[in-house]
DNA sequence: GACTACTGTCATCTA
DNA sequence: ACTAGATGACAGTAG
């Protein structure tokens, strides 16, 4: 991990670092790569910058001419683009990788800049806008105070967030120290990230999962190029490394609000650094909060399941309790029909004659005495109303 | 090739 | 008004 201090950089200091024709491009490509680098700019000095700074590339590398290079450098990276890219085979990644010798940028990782898909927010906040980039150069020192680029240069989603509004301040010039960063070539590239199939929260999960930028096919043939460190980062920290963001993803996702506030008032950030830092803090604070919501979703999903487990067992323990309670009711039932047929037999009339069940029912009186009572006389209903007086009788009791 | 699960991202809502 | 968090919807990817 990269501690902020670790990139700070003392601005005096920086202004007499080289800087790169890749650097130079990379800036721009912070938006897009410019077919015509004197197209779209309203500074005169712009353009003589821009110029030099090719020149100065050209100077380190002799007998190469980089102007006329440079369409074919673009067509390269387009035959990069995702339909084609598919197609590639080593001898065209071959001749990218001459390329990139001889113009010192990685046709991957520009390639990865050009196309990298659903790379729509990067600097969505401000696409609509177009911008306008001026890298000063000459021979030994550049500042890139931003960067420009029209997104119509580029395809659908093509790091039109990355492009869009950028208004160079002169408070905000950030040096970009090139040379620091000798491993930078291979950073940008192609990845080919493997699932994280997991809710873990930890620090790893931030970065270890970037499947939306992994391309099936491609990046099988790509991927012999890369190594594993580069595999493993994510689409934000290439985001962040192409710009030469000075605090790691980590960092500005993890990092309290008022230290994150202060940190950026704190460094020399251009508008499209600081756009990054707040999309990569607001992508990786919102994969955190996705993998919570889904957590707690999966925790409701199993908790409702365990409910509805429990009761279904209740209700066959209530089903098993009924069906028992029946088997009483029906035996109470039998002997109570038992013991009325007994004493019906029993029973005698004036005349000494047996008292039929079928004429006569038993009643009972509010006394509590047993009277025999002819069917005919009962009232239909009576046997429960006075069933009701006797429990009202007894409540008031 | 269809299907499913997982994941990242965006848009939107809410506190 | 602004922000962070929550969540639905969608798309990409792998198995």
């Amino acid at each position: 991990m990269n501690s902020p201090t670790h990139y700070n950089v003392n601005f005096s200091e920086a202004v007499s670092h080289d800087v790169s024709l890749h650097e130079a491009m990379l800036r721009c490509s912070d938006n897009t790569f410019r077919r015509d680098p004197v197209a779209r700019t309203s500074q005169p000095q712009e353009q003589i910058l821009q110029l030099s700074s090719i020149t100065n590339t050209e100077q380190t590398l002799p007998g190469t001419n980089l102007t006329g290079f440079l369409p074919f450098v673009d067509n390269q990276m387009r035959n990069l683009s995702q339909d084609h890219l598919y197609d590639l085979d080593i001898n065209i990644l071959d001749e990218t990788n001459l390329m990139s010798l001889a113009t010192g940028f990685d046709p991957m990782e520009v390639s990865w800049l050009l196309e990298e898909p659903g790379y729509d927010s990067g600097l969505s906040l401000d696409s609509s806008n177009n911008s306008t980039s001026v890298i000063k150069s000459n021979s030994s020192h550049s500042i890139c105070e931003g960067a420009t680029g029209s997104s119509s240069d580029l395809s659908h989603h093509d790091l039109e967030g990355a492009v869009g509004g950028y208004c160079p301040e002169p408070s905000k010039l950030c040096y970009m120290n090139d040379k620091s960063d000798s491993h930078f070539h291979g950073d940008l590239v192609f990845q080919h990230v493997s699932h994280n199939h997991t809710y873990h929260l930890e620090p790893s999960a931030l970065e270890s999962t970037s499947e939306s930028f992994s391309m099936p096919g491609k990046s099988q043939k790509i991927s012999r190029y890369l190594n594993d460190t580069d595999r493993n980062l994510s689409r934000d920290e290439q985001r962040a490394k192409a710009l030469h963001i000075p605090f790691s993803v980590d960092e500005i996702i993890r990092m309290p609000v008022d230290s994150f506030n202060s940190m950026l008032s704190r460094h020399y950030l251009t508008d499209l650094q600081v756009s990054l830092i707040r999309d990569i803090r607001r992508r990786g604070k919102n994969k955190v909060a996705a993998q919570n919501c889904r957590k707690r979703k999966l925790d409701v999903i199993l908790n409702l399941e365990d409910d509805v487990c429990s009761l279904q067992a209740k209700k066959e323990t209530l089903k098993r309790e009924q069906s028992q309670c029946h088997k009483a009711i029906n035996i109470m039932k039998q002997k109570l029909h038992h013991l009325y047929c007994d004493v019906f037999s029993r029973l005698r009339d004036d005349q000494g004659r047996p008292v039929s069940p079928n004429q006569y029912a038993l009643q009972c009186t509010h006394d509590g005495s047993v009277v025999i009572v002819p069917k005919e006389l009962i009232i239909p209903g009576q046997k429960k109303e006075n069933q009701k007086g006797k429990r009202k009788n007894e409540r008031k009791n």
